[in-house]
DNA sequence: ACCCCGGTTTCACTAATTAA
DNA sequence: TTAATTAGTGAAACCGGGGT
């Protein structure tokens, strides 16, 4: 009958339903074998069960549903969103349950990633305001104010970015989150109409870098390693990947994106696992800087 | 000692779905 | 189509903990 008994049951029930799906006899019951196992009473009447359901929607977005030709509860998960929401509260719960500096659980070290802004900044979107704050383009030495008229946020490799025409530049920038400070948001009617599709707008850029206005998206052809493959079919590089060949010699596969620097850095991170099959050009620039390094090396 | 609050249970009822 | 079953909802009462 605690905010503890409460928080365990939600997380129990949805570690066990992301499982697999259940029927609340089999909840019920599983409520009943952690409570002999814990010292924690969680077991609940099903009219509780609901109202849990309700409250786990709101707090964590995740909508636990009934199939009920089955009478079976599952977790709706078609979305994205979803996805995260799951992710979130993995890390939510081991925050909270591994607390008091439990030196089992080791979080890779981060600096804030500016997250806090996020709400402000979809708010901006949606309403046509505009942002100014001050960034620091080299950390903390030197801070610039900024005025923005944002049109996106994205998010890559963990950092989130904010996207928009600049006021004062008059073109298209990117910022990262995690650099802006003191954040306003501000009405600006005026700079309205910018001609940019947001879906389309990095749709074959590897990261958030953008092409430049002659650049071409190229049909990049990659071998790598049946070792390093495994990463690249369980997190593949980017959304047009698509697999040519897999076999235990190795694992090709097919990209339709515009060769950036993010991308060539990325290829040159893993080394000799991977072969540039095509284009020409991308095999040159990578065969260029392994030369660089070498030279770099006494 | 007392009250308040929030989570919980109980119960009565409705809605949806399946079985007959 | 109807009856039966079960999920879902609302209201009221209950109860334990925390604060005054």
């Amino acid at each position: 009958m605690s905010v503890r008994e409460t928080i365990l049951r939600h997380k129990l029930v949805i570690s066990k339903l992301r499982h697999k799906p259940l029927s609340w006899i089999e909840i019920d019951r599983i409520l009943q074998e952690q409570s002999a196992l814990l010292e924690y009473n969680l077991t609940v009447s099903q009219r509780q069960f609901q109202r849990d359901i309700a409250d786990i929607s709101s707090l964590y977005g995740i909508s636990i549903e009934n199939n009920r030709s089955k009478k079976q509860y599952f977790i709706q998960q078609d979305t994205e969103e979803a996805e995260r929401a799951l992710d979130a509260f993995d890390v939510f719960n081991l925050m909270r349950l591994g607390n008091n500096s439990s030196k089992k659980i080791v979080f890779e070290q981060r600096r804030p990633r500016g997250t806090e802004y996020l709400g402000d900044i979809v708010y901006a979107i949606h309403n046509d305001r505009a942002l100014y704050f001050d960034y620091c383009k080299y950390y903390e030495t030197e801070v610039e104010h900024r005025r923005l008229f944002p049109i996106l946020i994205k998010e890559v490799r963990n950092r989130w970015y904010v996207i928009g025409q600049d006021l004062d530049k008059d073109s298209l920038r990117i910022f990262p989150l995690d650099r802006i400070l003191a954040l306003e948001v501000v009405k600006a009617g005026k700079f309205k109409s910018v001609d940019i599709d947001p879906e389309t707008l990095f749709e074959h850029s590897f990261g958030i870098i953008l092409p430049r206005e002659d650049q071409r998206i190229e049909e990049v052809i990659l071998s790598y390693s049946e070792f390093q493959g495994n990463y690249i079919k369980s997190l593949p590089l980017h959304h047009t990947q698509e697999i040519l060949v897999d076999n235990d010699e190795e694992l090709r596969v097919k990209l339709n994106i515009y060769v950036t620097h993010d991308f060539v850095m990325e290829l040159l991170s893993v080394g000799a696992e991977v072969k540039v099959i095509a284009p020409q050009s991308l095999a040159d620039s990578i065969k260029e800087e392994y030369r660089k390094a070498l030279q770099h090396q006494s």
